[in-house]
DNA sequence: TCTCGTCCATACGCTACCGTATGGTTCCGC
DNA sequence: GCGGAACCATACGGTAGCGTATGGACGAGA
């Protein structure tokens, strides 16, 4: 939203602004909405500077998909890294950090790139890999807290499970004591 | 899937018949690879049938919505009518029946919607609808097992959005137990 | 200053759609 | 067996998007 103010682009773009528009696209329009096109006009040039820097649409895509999955895995190892004795408390964290009041936009690129998992084989393979990660990652601090392999694998499930499944409903109308309930559910799925 | 077999469209289509293929088209491709172009080839006709049915692309998708509406509604109120004492089952019941493994195509077109709705208001208020009433259903059976309100409706939300972020996970993938996972997930939710 | 590599603009052909206009069937009531 | 309604085919103009081809512009070295 800021890069693509300037009207003639002073600066050469390479290949990371191309690929950092395209996710904002992507989180606002879906994978169809992703047009080469209209990611030209986003950036203020044509999409002769595209076809520059990628092959294709599909050269996008696949370095779009390999830059989320880094991000993500970078992501999810920082946030679960605790010391001893606070891993109830991350596992808390990670819950409200992928709730959609926070991280809106997040939670919209994630829902993107699953709903393009879909249809496409490669995009559901990257999703695949991230989702292995995080379980893994959940999956270490419950056992940190003293539950047995299953247990600790079938609570991480759910975590994950909850907090999409929850960007995916944004119950915020149904109740008014949305942030009780949440805590409740929490609680549930933690401890 | 059969409907579609006969070259020669013998007996004259309806509006059902197109919002049943378009149904389909939704959840193979999402709301944008629903064309009016690619429906007609799939019911062998062109859309010169199609523009008699509707008014136009949105009104077949208003129509769409409508439908999809009624049946959620309708299935909801049938899956979560329990006798005195069963209402324990039928909760696990409505967990099993979301499940991806089940029901696969409903799910599809769940996701395509909920998808769909990110984008569009008239869809997100068709899910809000939706959800208010599933919400309401599964509340009800929790209230019937005994449990005070606040703690009802956290169940109900944790309920559904387990099982649709359980479909977008496909996790069948991480762990070779899965249905026990899953067993205790239910269990953990219900009661 | 010449040249070469980098980055971008312009113009083109092609396809997939949308929605409209118009005419052709088929069938049913009278 | 006629007329009209229901249903569909055909043909058309228009837009949006993909990928290619080609030619600047501009800076860094030689």
């Amino acid at each position: 939203m800021d890069a693509a103010r300037r009207s003639p682009p002073k600066v050469p773009l390479d290949r990371g602004a191309w690929i950092r528009a395209a996710t904002e696209v992507l989180a606002e329009h879906g994978v169809g909405g992703l047009r080469v096109e209209v990611l030209a006009q986003r950036l203020h040039v044509t999409k002769g500077s595209f076809y520059w820097h990628f092959r294709d649409r599909g050269g996008l895509l696949e370095a779009l998909l390999e830059h989320w999955k880094r991000g993500r895995i970078e992501d999810i190892v920082k946030q679960t890294r605790a010391r001893p004795g606070e891993e109830i408390e991350r596992l808390y964290h990670v819950i409200d950090v992928y709730s959609s009041a926070r991280n809106r936009k997040g939670i919209h690129i994630e829902l993107a790139v699953r709903d393009w998992a879909r249809r496409d084989a490669k995009a559901a393979a990257t999703v695949a890999e991230v989702d292995a990660m995080r379980l893994e990652c959940a999956k270490k601090l419950f056992v940190a807290c003293g539950l047995a392999e299953p247990e600790a694998s079938a609570r991480s499930m759910l975590l994950y499970a909850y907090v999409f499944g929850q960007s995916l409903m944004r119950y915020e109308r149904f109740a008014p004591d949305v942030a009780d309930l949440r805590r409740w559910i929490a609680q549930r799925i933690a401890r």
